[in-house]
DNA sequence: GCCAGTAAGTTCTTTTTCTGAACTTATGTC
DNA sequence: GACATAAGTTCAGAAAAAGAACTTACTGGC
């Protein structure tokens, strides 16, 4: 399979990592969370090949999840901003964030804590039902046919002899 | 920045993303979490070069996420099973799988719905927070500094002048 | 008007990684 | 003894990333 084939699988995992599942992509949205929006800002944060940014930018930018704003005109100047797509991604940083603080940090804790403004307290995400608001885990969960799966698939398990 | 300094970054995003986030292996995940264990079954769905499914088994492998168990011994044989590090990267599976489906869908909707055998709905999961359990959203979210941060950071926050 | 400076890229060369195909190892079956 | 199977390893060529230099379009000082 090749890297462009990604977004036209009939699995929506595919298709959000044929955004987000690239070494760099994750990073530049981190800093875009911490309200980074300049190219020049993004580089010097990261240490990334200016070269490799500008497509990342470019890429992100193309799929809706970043989008350019003016700042200046004369020179005209313009910076990333998250957009309601880029922004919706936040729990996916958090979920990351909050594994590799489990299972990543040395015996003296994580180097970042997260604090919910709301309570006060430092805090991490509970992954819940949208339904019934139980937890949710890997045994308790089946997957099915949806309406967006391809025709073959769907036939395969609908109107089979 | 170099790919295999990431997982000295004092950045759990950075440290997680160290495992997981390259091109194959999250898909390498997906079908780990649809039960599939064995070398060639990998190749066969995935499409992906043997050589690069031994290089990313071996890595996730190293660092916990699957374990290596014989099936057969004359010839021994081994399968890949998610350890619970590995289980825990569910909710990071769940949770690009719900941008996935909000996002990348097309519009007769997600390919492939997840259905909570608790409840039995088809379900999306909500990050809530885990000590007052209302919803978590970027903007009410602060960041500080941990105790695994490094001494040169902590002292610029703390100790200042 | 000319030179230095700035922000946001683009171009170029070298190094690394990925793809695709063939080969290897250890065993079991016809 | 020939062929099959599972789990890899090895190799050549293509694609992508790293690092550095170059480009564009302007501003501000002299």
């Amino acid at each position: 399979m090749r890297w462009e084939e990604l977004d036209r699988e009939p699995c929506s995992l595919a298709r959000a990592l044929s955004i987000v599942g690239d070494r760099w992509t994750l990073l530049v949205l981190r800093e875009c969370f911490l309200r980074v929006r300049r190219f020049e800002e993004f580089e010097q944060r990261l240490g990334i090949a200016r070269h490799v940014l500008a497509d990342r930018l470019k890429k992100l930018t193309d799929a809706g999840v970043l989008a350019k704003v003016p700042y200046q005109e004369r020179p005209r100047r313009e910076e990333y901003r998250l957009t309601e797509k880029g922004l919706d991604l936040y729990p996916v940083m958090l979920t990351l964030l909050d594994w590799g603080d489990k299972w990543m940090s040395g015996p003296e804790g994580p180097p970042v804590l997260r604090r919910h403004k709301t309570c006060g307290h430092v805090v991490h995400a509970v992954h819940t039902c949208s339904e019934c608001g139980e937890p949710l885990d890997a045994r308790s969960m089946t997957v099915e046919r949806g309406p967006g799966a391809p025709a073959a698939v769907k036939a395969e398990g609908g109107a089979g002899s």
